[in-house]
DNA sequence: AGGTGGGGATGACAGGTGTCACGCCGAGGT
DNA sequence: ACCTCGGCGTGACACCTGTCATCCCCACCT
């Protein structure tokens, strides 16, 4: 019997999961919380043994989740279940310490098997997004500029965020300039969408 | 027994309610489909009685897709169950012939008898969105103003919108400075995000 | 016939934006 | 000691953007 967590903010959705993986005779969900923030105590009262995480959550995105289980309860392994396959994810859900990401659109019937992979050790990921992630590299944005970019994606003026960050005006223009120019833009709103498209946000 | 139909575009979802929804004696998940152009087809081969439908799905959205069971299958009745609890959707699911309208938050036991209620033939709104999309009334935009919103929403240039809509440079200018106005934004970005988070576009 | 409102367009102006050159500092590598 | 690089800043310049005034046409209502 394995015993799982699962973390989603969208209680429907959590629900509909755990009757899913319920189904199965030798899956059992023994948590279920709303943000990540409660993973790592959720998953050490319950003995859960895999912790399935969603990437957008209240509290604590899903990859940190993933990261401060490995440092707290270092035998759970963690499965990434996200809408967005976005590159730089799998990249940073790797590096943080996580055995699986798959997308919302695989077919039911294989989040099953991907649980019972990662819980015997194994790595679970969905091809395309590897390879993709393979192609384009880390980001190659420095802290400031992600920071600003995520000031921007809104489409906020440069002076709300240059009062937001404490920071001049013209030193947020530089900065947001250099990240035009990585990503291949021509304005920080499209600089800010590409960049959150590849995950580097 | 109440004869269901899924659209959702996450096959993970979709099968993860399918399971929950099964879990009950009295619904049967008699159809799944990933796109809002096959719902009607869908439910007229399976003889669906009531359709959940995502808002968000390639080909046409679940409000469209309601418009259409309503006119070519009027004895089948629509349950939008969707991530984003915007007023104006709310407005526009009703107006299209809609019965119900739930949010993915929801506890996912109360998605069974929302289900029921609808098949009924009551309404099943929730309380909160009902109460906002009446406060804060129809959309003000015009049909242009909504249109060069929706190309303004991803930050891009006036030019580049005016080109794809064959239009001048000054006339894009005034719509957007229009909308710019009724929404109390201060720049195009902010305008779109705004007429976004209220359903108008 | 006259009024109203959406759609389209032009021109002008103030202010916001992206780019570039240049400077300064501190941390880390050689 | 020297170089590199991220971070912070200034100043200048061309261009883009939001606003406003002022036209035009057409559909619709009274």
């Amino acid at each position: 019997m394995i015993r799982l967590l699962l973390a989603d903010d969208q209680a429907l959705v959590r629900g509909a999961l755990s009757a899913l993986l319920d189904l199965e005779p030798d899956l059992e969900v023994v948590a279920q919380v709303g943000r990540g923030d409660e993973v790592v105590e959720a998953a050490r009262a319950s003995g859960a043994e895999v912790c399935l995480l969603d990437i957008e959550m209240p509290g604590l995105n899903g990859i940190d989740a993933a990261a401060a289980l490995r440092r707290d309860l270092p035998g759970v392994r963690s499965l990434i279940v996200t809408t967005f396959g976005r590159p730089g994810y799998v990249r940073r859900a790797i590096e943080a310490g996580a055995s699986g990401f798959v997308v919302k659109d695989t077919p039911a019937r294989q989040l099953a098997d991907a649980v019972r992979r990662v819980h015997s050790g194994l790595r679970v990921i969905d091809p395309d997004l590897a390879a993709e992630s393979l192609i384009d590299g880390p980001s190659p944005l420095t802290g400031r500029e992600r920071e600003l970019l995520t000031y921007a994606l809104d489409g906020s003026p440069v002076a709300t965020i240059a009062a937001r960050v404490h920071l001049s005006e013209g030193t947020v223009r530089n900065h947001l300039s250099a990240a035009i120019g990585k990503t291949g833009a021509t304005t920080r709103s499209e600089a800010a969408r590409i960049a959150q498209d590849r995950g580097w946000l």
